[in-house]
DNA sequence: TTCCTTGTAAACATCCTGTGACGCTTCGCT
DNA sequence: AGCGAAGCGTCACAGGATGTTTACAAGGAA
């Protein structure tokens, strides 16, 4: 029950992001042998790993920021699927991968559909296990491909992954590490609206319970450095019922982006609706023409 | 037949997680028996399939615009491992779900290392095989988050599911999440006519109880804004003791509808249907309701 | 005409978000 | 260890946006 996972724990940042980087993976069974030979492969690999021998509740699997659990179903008597669903609802983010006694074709469908991302048949080889298992969280570390790559620019501020931190000019805009997740989440979505729910879940890890006002809090901070660091531009826009979307606006009348203007002549009348009396410019960061 | 496949499967983001929404697969494989079996099965669910048996090349394989394939590796040959690690490589984001017969543990893990998603060993329950390949598809679409459905267009208005909002060139309706519920709702119906209890029940999820104004109010509202923004059009029909039907029709009669970005297909004739060419007997519209 | 359906507008009731403050916990420093 | 600062999550409140209901006028159908 206590905290130290292995001993290289910083050894290798999380989001190292190669293919055959390191992950953090539990295993949660009580068949020594088979725990014993996979740890022992597991070591090799240079995987963070850690055996638990009793289910663990959904926040505390979270702290352990795991890519991946092992399960094997047995060890969680006859509360298994109820267990299983749960875990899949909380934490989308985590790969699930079933490995257990001889099963019917009926319960691994159930446990696939349940959430599961694979079901191994027990005995087996530890060499496929971890070969699951990496096909299980290759799927997932995909979409962060531009880590460490391109840092994000959007009107005045540039996003750096490489330094957690988000810059206007030469400042720092000082983010807190859920500032900066957020941040970088908005600001991914290439202007599109992300749902709270979408938000939280991807940025805490685990599902947003009804009436959470975090997002909303942490937006807020990330407004006010915003601001504070950028007062011409606008940010972060509330789509109200829905959620929040990232897309830098000029307050300035005279500075347009000069995008895609193209050719459309709007007949739009533009400040009707008791709005900020600014441009309509609702340019993005990408030029959104395709 | 090209396009009828498309069209309207990513129609239904309703649901958002999307845990039964129809997927698009394809199956690589020569055995008719087994075939047979899990083509039946696909029907039922309504997935779009394709029996392939031979291999595609990669941009082949782009084009049909996969969620997932079933491959069963005798069917390659002795390239087998040569196509499997091109096509992974070639086409990231699709699943891919070996389905063979008897292998060692060497091959599975190749198999796996090489980039398939899951490996199943014939002989296979077809359930299990459909379980298996919802669930690589689910975990391969979490983290790319939304189908990019493409933006409808009628008229002068593009509806922009991306950002809960419709816009007429650069101007955004304004629309709240109901009004753009309801606007989507009817742009999906294609020109159809919709009851009134349709409407309701899909977009406030509840059934409609008698004599509630809401879906009038709303209807209302919407028009209000499409006038303002986009005056020479009409979109929302009424259909007297029925319901409404969405369909862009101009006003101008000289003026067919050149004047908005001529880059934009009109993807939606609008006067050919149904006009004042015939009265109301459009009764048989199909009320597929659920 | 007469009844029923739909358009319109406003009043009303709800829900949602912005905001500041308050504890709790973690972390760094002395 | 003790202390203080910073980060994080929760609360409660207020103002505003949105959804729902009601009432009445206008339009179609019989």
């Amino acid at each position: 029950m206590t905290e130290s996972i292995t001993a290289r724990d910083e050894a290798t940042p999380s989001g190292a992001g190669g293919a055959t980087s390191a992950l953090r993976i539990a295993v949660l069974d009580r068949d020594s042998g088979f725990i014993q030979v996979l740890s022992k492969r597991l070591d090799r690999l240079g995987w963070e790993h850690r055996v638990l021998a009793s289910p663990v509740p959904a926040d505390a699997a979270v702290s352990m920021r795991l890519s991946a659990l092992v399960v094997d179903l047995a060890v969680l008597g006859p509360q298994a699927w109820e267990w299983l669903e749960r875990l899949c609802g909380a934490l989308p983010d985590l790969g699930i991968v079933v490995c257990t006694g001889p099963s019917t074709v009926a319960q691994r469908v159930r446990g696939l559909r349940l959430g599961a991302d694979d079901w191994i048949t027990k005995p087996c080889h530890p060499e496929e296990v971890i070969a699951r298992v990496q096909s299980v969280v290759r799927r997932r570390r995909r979409p962060s491909g531009r880590t460490e790559s391109k840092p994000l620019m959007a009107g005045e501020v540039e996003i750096r992954s490489d330094r957690f931190q988000a810059f206007v000019g030469d400042g720092s805009l000082d983010l807190t590490r859920r500032e900066f997740e957020l941040i970088e989440l908005l600001a991914d979505a290439e202007g599109r609206v992300l749902e709270r729910e979408e938000i939280y879940s991807r940025s805490w890890g685990y599902t947003m319970v009804r009436g959470d006002r975090s997002v909303d809090v942490f937006v807020r901070k990330l407004r006010q450095k915003l601001e504070k660091a950028s007062p011409r531009w606008r940010y972060i826009h509330t789509h109200f019922g829905i959620g929040y979307r990232f897309a830098a606006e000029s307050l300035d009348v005279d500075t347009v982006e000069v995008d895609v203007p193209a050719s459309v002549p709007a007949a739009w009348d533009a400040g009707d609706q008791g709005k900020l009396a600014r441009p309509h410019q609702d340019r993005e960061l990408t030029p959104d023409a395709l």
